[in-house]
DNA sequence: AATATCACG
DNA sequence: ACGTACGTGATATTT
């Protein structure tokens, strides 16, 4: 038998801490309990055992094995959040038979112990899994340990076994308690041998063995005085530590066997409700527990069809439904298909009347039809193909800005709207677009997920955004928003929309004939790359990399990465001093991407006209930019050379030219703004260079003594500073030491007062609030301030700092785009936006138009909000994107 | 599906 | 002692 044995409160600690907020309809946070079911099937699926148990820790013990009477006194108290879990946990688990072991006096890992212990005394397989690292010294031929990990939202799991082990520490499992008792483990307020940390503990167990023999004559040890003293004067502490640190393995579990935790992973209804009340919709589906639900039905009432479905499932009507109705105490959802000329009248004058209606398009079917909520109780479906003529001049008054519509994803339903040759007008709502603004860090808005979240109910279709329309409306109002969604985002859709129907004209020839032209140096560096080695290897894998440069070559590795040494530019440019191959394989790697990414990658996407139209997203950033895919128009090359040869295919067609204006330095300006650092305002009302007169300033020099080297440093600490960047990183970003860069931010900070004083002032505020805002409105949730984690929380300020920044910049071009559209059709009909790339707008219009067009750009983009500072925005025209910008 | 790398602002 | 700059998306390799 092969017995899994699962560390509950460690794992449900983790599942907390790792995975973002999550509430059942009825309110009850489930993070925990989700991350747990996710992490224990995951582990089951890898593991396939047989057996299967959970231990939790007894909070109140009766009596304590080992003295450390401060021990649970310290520690702080469970959240909340998290407490209320546990109960809900426990209750899963019995719903689920596994069995859950916990002993007065024990914690979880004593019981792992004796769990693991009794399997290897039977000749069977354990499996300990948990967060803890203690349990480590576990790990045996027949007990392997999963150390489960959750960082940045993610879990993962690394299995030891005495070779993982020993890989990575350099000495048996077991004598994981010498190293605690060495270096002791404040988490768990085990003191160890003072003085000695992590390297001299590991060093010392990597040459001598074990506690024992270290102390079986410390005096002859070959180590240094320092150590040898803290050693000899902290052997007391250290063999306590070393009882401290041991886990217990024989708990009294009476009346338990091992064969009682055999269990197999059963999809059960008491599974199923259990995970209905939770709100677990993804984990049903992941599981495929729904299968349970048709069973049922279809076994009761044989060929009745939708009507078997619990009324609670869904409100889109199966096709062929001419009449259905649901009752779950909102009172019931009417759906009727629209059927004859005389019903389309009919709706045609309630429409008229009503204050919105949602619009949710029906896909496969060739032609277009779609599902309309008059209100959230009467849904008509209309298929476009059965109704012809009389439908035609219905969607034209539909889509006519007289009547008031809402949609999900309103900007993707204009591009299928204006494929069919409709309008895009009279869109008053879109439910994707308020909940993005309300949590902007939700991985995605999909509908039936929004209908749980703001109602509290199971509902997909027109009905769910008929009903989520007033709830979202409200919140956002709530939350300050209006403006920004009614005056900024709502009219953008249209916008991007245009955009994305516009594309980019692209030279398709010169395109390949650049591709092409790439592969006469990448094989030469290929075969350079070989001969150099002295053998063949693929040099796109890391690993294969890796073994070359660092093994065979022997060259000296720097940073490593989670699964090897890392091989990336800031290596390879270390290299460069010791090894030939080094420029090569960065030359190699520059033309790989550029031929995969941007030669073929772009072909594959030129759309019939020759253009390419990409998909602009709306509801992806944390901070609100836009992201740009299929392709990323967003990230074609300029800052190389060879690869700003692909903005020269980017081009305008004959008879036209392309304007581009982009913001000059707008976050450094709106850093100016916000903190309202006169000193920085001052160097930007003075139209002199920003980054010269900051080097200026930090390096005490006159302005025009300020050197190349001068003003880039100082160009990089300006960029750090919006970043929240740490001393460490700014020296290795501009190669100093690190003392030095501290100095420079010292400087900086100084001679820019109100950047400091804001820096802390909008921490401390993101703290007290736990969030922040753009000069919008626009809010991003800062959970990670709240981690226990520090990195979590350093990360947590930094973006405190940085989002309002880059935030507010992502306002203003947004606002931008909408004035720049509204000019650009009223004056000049025939230019067009074709693309936007955070801080740059790109035009293109009749060559007629070129000055008109680029006054329309510099004046809306200028003029679109006042500031302490001027925003400048730069123009040039070019037949090329490479020109133009 | 995850990871490493690199393209952009 | 630890870990190290904000925000994205596409590609190739590896699991």
């Amino acid at each position: 038998m092969k017995l899994m044995a699962i560390d509950g409160n460690s794992i449900v600690n983790r599942a907390f801490y790792g995975i973002r907020e999550l509430n059942a309809p009825d309110g009850t946070p489930t993070n925990a309990v989700y991350g747990f079911l996710a992490i224990l099937r995951r582990l089951w699926e890898e593991e396939k055992p047989d057996g299967l148990c959970v231990a939790f820790d007894r909070r109140e013990p009766t009596f304590r094995h080992r003295s450390y009477d401060f021990y649970k006194a310290q520690r702080k108290p469970m959240p909340e959040e998290l407490a209320v879990q546990m109960p809900v946990l426990k209750e899963l688990l019995d719903s689920m038979q596994i069995r859950r072991l916990e002993m007065p006096g024990y914690e979880a890992d004593d019981i792992l112990g004796t769990l693991s212990r009794m399997a290897e005394e039977m000749g069977d397989e354990c499996v300990v899994v948990t967060g803890d690292r203690d349990a480590l010294q576990l790990v045996s031929d027949r007990t392997k340990v999963c150390n489960v990990k959750s960082r940045m939202g993610r879990t993962e799991t690394i299995p030891y076994t005495p070779e993982r082990f020993r890989e990575e520490y350099g000495f048996d499992p077991g004598k994981i308690v010498d190293l605690k008792a060495l270096m002791g483990d404040s988490s768990d307020n085990i003191p160890g041998v003072p003085g000695i940390g992590e390297k001299t503990a590991m060093d010392l167990l990597q040459r001598f063995g074990s506690l024992e023999e270290i102390y079986r004559d410390v005096e002859g040890l070959d180590v240094k005085p320092g150590v040898k003293n803290k050693l000899a004067s902290g052997e007391e502490s250290a063999r306590s530590s070393y009882w401290l640190a041991t886990i217990f393995r024989a708990v009294p579990l009476e009346n338990f066997s091992l064969q009682d935790c055999r269990w197999e992973l059963k999809r059960t209804p008491a599974l199923l409700k259990m995970m209905k009340r939770l709100g677990f919709r993804k984990m049903i589906e992941q599981w495929r527990l729904t299968e349970l639900e048709t069973e049922a039905g279809s076994g009761a009432q044989a060929g009745a069809g939708a009507e078997t479905e619990p009324a609670a499932d869904a409100s889109q009507p199966a096709a062929g439904t001419a009449e259905r109705a649901e009752e779950n105490g909102f009172g019931a959802t009417t759906v009727r298909e629209i059927t004859s000329q005389e019903e389309l009248e009919a709706l045609t004058e309630k429409l008229k009347a009503a204050s919105f209606a949602a619009v949710e398009l029906l896909k496969g079917t060739e032609e277009l039809s779609l599902c309309l909520a008059e209100t959230p109780e009467q849904v008509w479906v209309l298929r476009h193909l059965e109704l012809g003529e009389a439908c035609e001049s219905f969607l034209r008054l539909l889509f006519s800005a007289s009547v008031p519509k809402a949609g999900h994803h309103i900007k993707d339903l204009m591009n299928v709207l204006n494929a069919e040759g409709l309008t895009r007008d009279g869109f008053v709502f879109d439910t994707a677009l308020a909940a993005y603004l309300l949590r902007a860090t939700d991985s995605d808005y999909d509908l039936p997920g929004l209908a749980l979240r703001y109602l509290g109910r199971e509902l997909d279709g027109a009905a769910a955004v008929a009903r989520l329309v007033p709830v979202l409306r409200d919140r956002l109002a709530a939350e300050n928003m209006t403006r920004l969604f009614e005056e900024v985002e709502l009219p953008l859709c249209s916008v991007l929309s245009e955009m994305e129907e516009t594309g980019f004209l692209v030279d398709r020839r010169a395109l390949a004939e650049f591709g092409e032209s790439l592969n006469a140096d990448i094989d030469r560096l290929q075969e350079e790359i070989y001969a150099l080695a002295g053998h063949e290897f693929n040099i796109l894998s890391p690993k294969q990399l890796g073994t070359v440069l660092f093994e065979e070559l022997a060259l000296p590795a720097g940073k490593k990465t989670k699964t090897g040494w890392s091989t990336n530019v800031d290596v390879l440019e270390k290299l460069q001093a010791y090894h030939p191959i080094a420029g090569k394989i960065l030359d190699y790697r520059t033309l790989s991407k550029l031929k995969s990414t941007y030669a073929e990658g772009l072909l594959k996407v030129i759309a019939p006209d020759g253009r390419i139209h990409t998909s602009f997203q709306m509801t992806v950033t944390a901070t609100g930019r836009l992201s740009s895919t299929e392709p990323n128009l967003q990230n074609i090359p300029i800052r190389k050379e060879v690869g700003a040869r692909i903005r020269t295919m980017f081009a305008a067609p004959a008879g036209k030219m392309l304007v581009d204006a982009d913001y000059s330095q707008i976050e450094l300006r709106l850093l100016a703004h916000i903190s309202d650092d006169k000193a920085m305002q001052e160097a930007f009302l003075s139209g002199e260079d920003f980054h010269t007169v900051t080097a200026s300033k930090v390096f005490n020099v006159p302005l025009d003594e300020v050197s190349h080297t001068l003003r880039s440093r100082a160009k990089a600490v300006n960029f750090g500073i919006v970043y929240g960047i740490s001393a460490f990183s700014l020296a290795q970003d501009i190669g100093v030491r690190q003392a030095e860069a501290k100095e420079y931010m010292d400087a900086y900070l100084r001679r820019y007062s109100g950047v400091r004083d804001y820096m802390h002032a909008i921490v401390e505020q993101a703290k007290r609030d736990g969030y922040v805002t753009t000069l919008w409105g626009r809010r991003r949730e800062l959970p990670e301030l709240r981690s226990p984690n520090r990195n979590m929380r350093a990360f947590g300020e930094r973006v405190a700092l940085n989002m309002p920044i880059q935030g507010t910049a992502a306002d203003i071009i947004k606002l931008a785009m909408v004035h720049v559209n509204r000019r650009l059709k009223q004056e000049c009909p025939e230019a067009k936006l074709v693309l936007q790339v955070h801080d740059e707008l790109i035009v293109e219009c009749p060559e007629a138009l070129t000055e008109q067009v680029s006054r329309i750009l510099k004046e809306e983009m200028e003029n679109v909000t006042a500031l302490s500072v001027p925003l400048t925005a730069e123009v040039q025209a070019a037949r090329t994107w490479a020109e133009a910008h």
